[in-house]
DNA sequence: AGTGAAACGGATTGTGT
DNA sequence: ACACAATCCGTTTCACT
């Protein structure tokens, strides 16, 4: 993970579709020398994969929502099986599995605030292991352009 | 929003470097439509990007963790001020404006235990701010695979 | 809006330095 | 690691339906 590499991570996660060309010319390297970065980058298991990213209001999902979860009993079978519930409804976009007060914590997005109460009520409050629960709705969401290499943990 | 529409979507959302020539040929269709389709949704804004996803534990940041954020006093000046500090740190991978009991959920990825202490007491906590704060450590995470469409609120 | 074909350009590979 | 070149293949455009 030199230099070359962190500027080609973080090109390639502002604009995946950014050409091998492009890039090369941009950090002043030959496109072959980074168009071998790019695949060892992948082949490192550094990139895991490349997505397209959906705009949610777009898609009927203007109201999003954090919500925390108590899981009673605490056992793995319970979390797995919550787990599986949880990647099973089209409402949710990612589940948390959490230490500390909270077992677990679901992003939602849905299409107003009636789909949302009904999603709690009807859903998630139905489900045995559900001890309780506390809704966030989310105002605004901000994400990093680019996530990069920390210093290694013994190195820093 | 047809099937067509959602099929690529998907598909896309799956692995943003699938050809349009396979695309075309999973769904039946020609590859000039595909590729129009393709287009249309980038133009109409369903598709906002293309990104790549990066593997965290491989950039170092193997302790993942949500926090919960009180700011007093919540004056837009100061939620703003907050996020904008959010944006420049680059342990935080995103932050969450919200309702409700704790005004920011900020995900962050650190090193390890030790760095998510130092995040903590040396940077949060500095913060005027900042009245209290609550961690979650995240043992697992799950992500949708594809984000779908929902049905129209007013036709649902 | 969908299709087929043709032109264009980048990805990919191999060779040499 | 870099540069060059040559092939391959997908993208992109266009005329037609």
């Amino acid at each position: 993970m030199d230099e070359v590499d962190t500027a080609i991570l973080a090109a390639l996660q502002d604009d995946a579709r950014r050409t091998n060309k492009e890039i090369a010319q941009s950090l002043g390297i030959a496109p072959s020398t980074c168009h071998e970065r790019t695949r060892s980058l992948v082949r490192r298991g550094v990139i895991r994969g490349f997505r397209a990213e959906v705009d949610l209001p777009a898609l009927n999902r203007g109201v999003q929502a954090l919500v925390s979860v108590q899981i009673r009993p605490l056992h793995r079978s319970v979390i797995d099986g919550f787990q599986d519930f949880a990647s099973g409804r089209p409402e949710i976009l990612s589940s948390y599995v959490l230490a500390g007060a909270d077992d677990f914590v679901l992003h939602v997005a849905v299409q107003d605030l009636d789909h949302l109460h009904a999603f709690l009520v009807d859903r998630l409050s139905k489900r045995k292991e559900v001890a309780g629960f506390r809704t966030s709705v989310v105002y605004r969401q901000a994400r990093a352009t680019a996530v990069t290499a920390l210093e290694a943990p013994g190195g820093g």
